[in-house]
DNA sequence: ATATTCCCCTGGAAGC
DNA sequence: TGCTTCCAGGGGAATA
């Protein structure tokens, strides 16, 4: 579900929420994607003090105040909840925390494609295996136009498939590959090596102000996607060809196209992005 | 090494 | 109304 806007919304949100807390208890289902022990979580976890809530890619890190940590991932429909203790287990939840405050912080996930991972060593080094071969954070200098046409000279991969591909560029999903290509005005099957210097730059650009314009409006809502107080990303409306195969383009008024590609949907206007 | 495919899982929407 | 099929923001393992 969540992309880098969703993450860093709901990142913010749980770090405001949780630093300075102790956790007393914890307890894990076993069913996300990957799990943790309920009794490992527990020993873990408790008598911890929280000291931020960070992000790596499209991971959460919960950072302990002795450097270890929680990497925690949303999969396609993982949420939190914070609510008093005095309640049975919501639907769908997948992990708890006790907070000495007396809240309960809870991980939801319809589809149990999220990820829960314990991190003994520094997680901030991210020397964790989860966390080692991540790629460049597109909204930092070091992801631009002559890094990314560096990066993809020996890729033969549709430019939309290398975009997705976390060891490259992280956070950037299905939605923003999407509407960065559009913006940028590359059709999402142009191998990722035919890129001149220059559509690297326009891309590069696009992706960072794409993803900007995006934790502005509080990420994309398109069903499941809440902030950790329930709160819906107004980005939806601000899309232009994701989800809209069938309508105009909203520059040229061409007919936007969807293509499958790996198995996800492409969407694309035939007009403003060209197969060159 | 690189590029598809298949799978994990559940629910909502669309089709018949 | 009810059953079936398709589709979904991700990531990793298996396969060519």
């Amino acid at each position: 579900m969540p992309e880098l806007p969703e993450v860093t919304t709901i990142c913010r949100s749980l770090d405001r929420q949780l630093r300075g807390q102790v956790i007393t208890a914890a307890a894990s289902s076993g069913r996300l994607r990957v799990d943790v022990d309920s009794v490992h979580l527990q020993h873990f976890c408790a008598g911890k003090c929280i000291s931020a809530v960070t992000r790596r890619a499209k991971y959460l890190l919960v950072v302990f105040t002795d450097r270890s940590g929680l990497i925690l991932h949303l999969g396609m429909t993982g949420y939190f909840v914070i609510t008093p203790d005095d309640q049975q287990a919501l639907p769908y939840e997948r992990a708890h925390f006790l907070l000495a405050d007396g809240r309960r912080w809870r991980f939801c996930d319809i589809r149990c494609f999220g990820s829960l991972q314990l991190c003994h060593e520094d997680i901030q080094s991210c020397t964790h295996p989860t966390l080692v071969n991540l790629g460049l954070e597109p909204l930092t200098k070091a992801f631009n136009g002559s890094s990314m046409h560096r990066l993809s000279r020996n890729s033969r991969t549709p430019v939309k498939t290398w975009l997705m591909d976390q060891r490259n560029v992280v956070g950037v999903g299905n939605i923003y590959a999407n509407e960065a290509l559009f913006r940028a005005g590359i059709h999402p099957a142009t191998p990722a090596r035919r890129l001149g210097l220059q559509r690297c730059r326009q891309l590069a650009a696009a992706v960072k102000t794409v993803l900007q314009e995006a934790i502005a409006a509080g990420g994309t809502t398109i069903s499941d996607y809440r902030d950790v107080d329930g709160s819906e990303g107004h980005f939806s409306t601000a899309l232009e060809v994701y989800g809209r195969a069938g309508e105009p383009c909203p520059h040229c008024g061409a007919t936007i196209e969807r293509l499958l590609q790996g198995g996800r949907a492409a969407f694309f206007c035939p007009r403003c992005q060209p197969q060159r």
